[in-house]
DNA sequence: TTTGATAATTGAACAGTGTTCAGTAATTTT
DNA sequence: AAAATTACTGAACACTGTTCAATTATCAAA
């Protein structure tokens, strides 16, 4: 009788159908705006049901931000066709930038957005969210092996890194400075990234 | 006849009664937790009252925003008693980190919060939150007629250099990481703004 | 096939949110 | 004292996330 696998995948099936609403509506109205009410009425449940496969709003979002996180490591996979040290490095900024800009939701989830990310603590899960950082830091090390970087921590510096680009990303983004208006914030945010890159040529 | 005088004093002191309590409740509780109800109350208003005052919810935050720039800048005051530029440019980065360290949520209203932002489009206030930025680029100008920062538009790498401190604030402090754990934020924090420091020596 | 148990689903309710507005109360002017 | 102006209230609206008793559907055993 293999009613129970049935009904195992009939949930899961659900569950996904949940989360592929939550997505959707997510990437179109952002966070708060996506209620859990919109949510059930996509996918044709009562707002209730949403409940008997989500603890709360937050696991669902917890959901897509894991689904960010991998695709974040897929995309970090292009650096596998950069042998030289540097390249690389310089290669994965590109690579994470060019992220923070075609998925911005995704991005404000995984290290913007503060409710969620509770959600990760004490979780094995959390290594997809650990992958591009500890590839970050073998980059580094990778560079110093070619003589950069030296007389350096390199985890310090790879957080160094890191910080800056979030930095370019998230400055201009949140809470418009009209120091840079709308229309040229991609213009220097390359620009602060190419200086950026020019700073570490030099080290 | 000084009715009329009189009537705009207490307007006026009933406003600042409720930024009084708003800003007394954010601090506390945060933007989010801090309702429009719960302001009235402190203040022994009917909610509806508040609406006398201040058109929305986010124009009580964009006030205390602008106190938060204004903060910024006198905190930047200290930085005339440094003649050199370099050194200049290394107390600003200080200023602006212990700024953000002895209040986030100033921090967080004026450059990560979206909400409130929107407020100060078109607006003269701006001025304020202007100010910091200008003094940076000024400072970088100073930098580079002593023989920093060669061939670089001062400009560019101002915004270059804010976004940095920006980035270094702000990686840790939403989404806890995991990969910097709470006690150690600090610390790596510092580490990485003497990275930086470092970087900017060698130019 | 009917019964009893189990699981799935609902929808109303709770306590909260920002915001509006008709109605009331206080104050000032005529 | 009456009229006009201003200040203020508090109920209501349309939302929010979340819970839970009641209902319905599904399925295993008799």
């Amino acid at each position: 009788m293999g009613t129970k696998e049935r009904k195992e995948r009939e949930r899961e099936q659900v569950k996904s159908q949940i989360l592929t609403a939550a997505r959707e509506l997510f990437f179109a109205l952002g966070y708060e705006a996506t209620s859990i009410r919109s949510i059930a009425e996509k996918v044709e449940y009562s707002p209730g049901a949403i409940y008997l496969h989500f603890k709360d709003k937050d696991s669902i979002f917890h959901e897509l931000q894991i689904e960010g996180f991998h695709l974040l490591n897929e995309k970090m996979a292009v650096l596998l066709a950069v042998s030289d040290p540097f390249e690389r490095l310089k290669a994965m900024g590109r690579v994470y930038m060019q992220f923070a800009k075609d998925y911005p939701d995704y991005y404000d989830l995984m290290f913007v957005i503060r409710a969620p990310m509770r959600a990760l603590e004490d979780d094995e899960e959390w290594q997809a969210g650990e992958t591009a950082y500890h590839i970050l830091i073998h980059v580094v090390k990778e560079c110093q092996s070619v003589g950069y970087f030296n007389n350096v921590d390199p985890e310090t510096f790879s957080y160094y890194v890191w910080a800056t680009m979030h930095g370019i990303i998230t400055l201009g983004k949140h809470g418009r400075n009209k120091v840079v208006c709308e229309a040229s914030r991609n213009f220097i945010e390359e620009l602060a990234f190419q200086e950026f890159v020019k700073m570490l040529e030099k080290k």
